[in-house]
DNA sequence: ACATTTGTTAACCATTTGGTTGAACTAAAT
DNA sequence: ATTTAGTTCAACCAAATGGTTAACAAATGT
């Protein structure tokens, strides 16, 4: 085998921990799954990273860094609004289908550690005036109703990122099977889009 | 101390569990945690409730038997289509601004359990067919652009739900505190079914 | 009054869990 | 060859956790 990508052990222990921590959650994951899953001995977990609490960070703030800049798209990329609208929600649904736990790993651990927040938000601060110039010249050029830069980017966020979040509620009320499901997902690249415009366009 | 509405040992013991299991999640609450916020002994929770699971279950059916009938609304109220949202996004918001943690634990824990799914829904199958006739029809008479009945339902649950299981996420890249997004959520109760009502209308 | 059921508690228990230790092994550096 | 630093592992440990027990108290029925 050549060097595939780069397998040091810490990655290979960051890797296996990601699959658990994402699918179970930081309280139900256990250290003995995450060495199992490496195919090391738990010890080789606190050698590497200290304490579960350090390697959950660690998976944490990967996937963070990983989605962040998906949704920085919205409010900081150059095209026009109704562009940026297409593009993001293209480009989000297929990354997630390929991300599946992603989105809903971080909203949870972000729900039970608020203290995240600001530690994560601190460094690099996102700034939305960029994007509230860009809602505010499009409604004074008569191109879009008035809405604020905010409820805009809420429903942008919403409209994408929730059927993923809620997909087993969205199963259940439906009634969908998982092929289904996936179908609508698919649909709904040019779907979001469509609505969100529709709705905003005069 | 009247009799303030009923207060059995159960019902304390429940009360409690719901606070707890839905602030950190059946993995990271604690048996004698619970037992504390209830003032009472842990055996009793054994007593009344025989294990975690069980209690845990019955806080769940609760929350989720909460929550059902709101969405409900949406696929068999009688009313209109465009009265349907503007009611749902009015009394959805501010129903869970009373109820804070109940969409995310419900999601959370779903996630986690997807065999709650089919034992949810296999009693009481909700049934979409009225709303998806509701929609074919307006779409026939010229209300509303085309559009599936799945694809509107998500979006109406998107747009409603979103906001409160994402706030810190929300928070975090708008740089809001607590105040401004209580605000931003109050203003939504007219932003959001304006917005559904544009995406759609003709 | 007595017996039986129901409710309540403190002490206890077995298991799980995150974390540690010390010895063995490796591979480069001296 | 010997030291030295890093790596791996089996065995171990203390704390926490869900759950049980056995004794005791309070109702409840007869």
């Amino acid at each position: 085998m050549k060097k595939e990508a780069q397998s040091t052990p810490e990655s290979t222990i960051l890797n296996a921990a990601k699959g658990i921590f994402q699918r179970k959650g930081m309280a139900a994951a256990r250290m003995q799954e995450i060495a199992d899953e490496a195919g090391i001995n738990k010890s080789m977990l606190h050698y590497y990273y200290r304490s579960k609490q350090l390697l959950f960070e660690a998976v944490f703030k990967s996937a963070f860094s990983t989605l962040a800049p998906q949704l920085n798209e919205i409010i900081n990329a150059d095209n026009s609004l109704f562009d940026k609208i297409i593009n993001f929600t293209q480009n989000y649904i297929s990354f997630i289908v390929k991300h599946p736990y992603l989105p809903n790993f971080i909203i949870q651990e972000l729900n039970m550690n608020p203290e995240f927040v600001e530690k994560l938000f601190s460094e690099k601060m996102p700034n939305i005036d960029k994007f509230r110039k860009q809602i505010e010249n499009d409604v004074k050029d008569g191109l879009i109703k008035p809405i604020k830069a905010e409820q805009l980017f809420i429903n942008i966020l919403a409209l994408n990122v929730f059927p993923f979040v809620g997909a087993p509620l969205i199963k259940g009320f439906l009634n969908l099977d998982d092929d289904d499901f996936l179908k609508l997902m698919h649909e709904r690249k040019i779907e979001v889009s469509n609505f969100i415009i529709n709705a905003i366009k005069i």
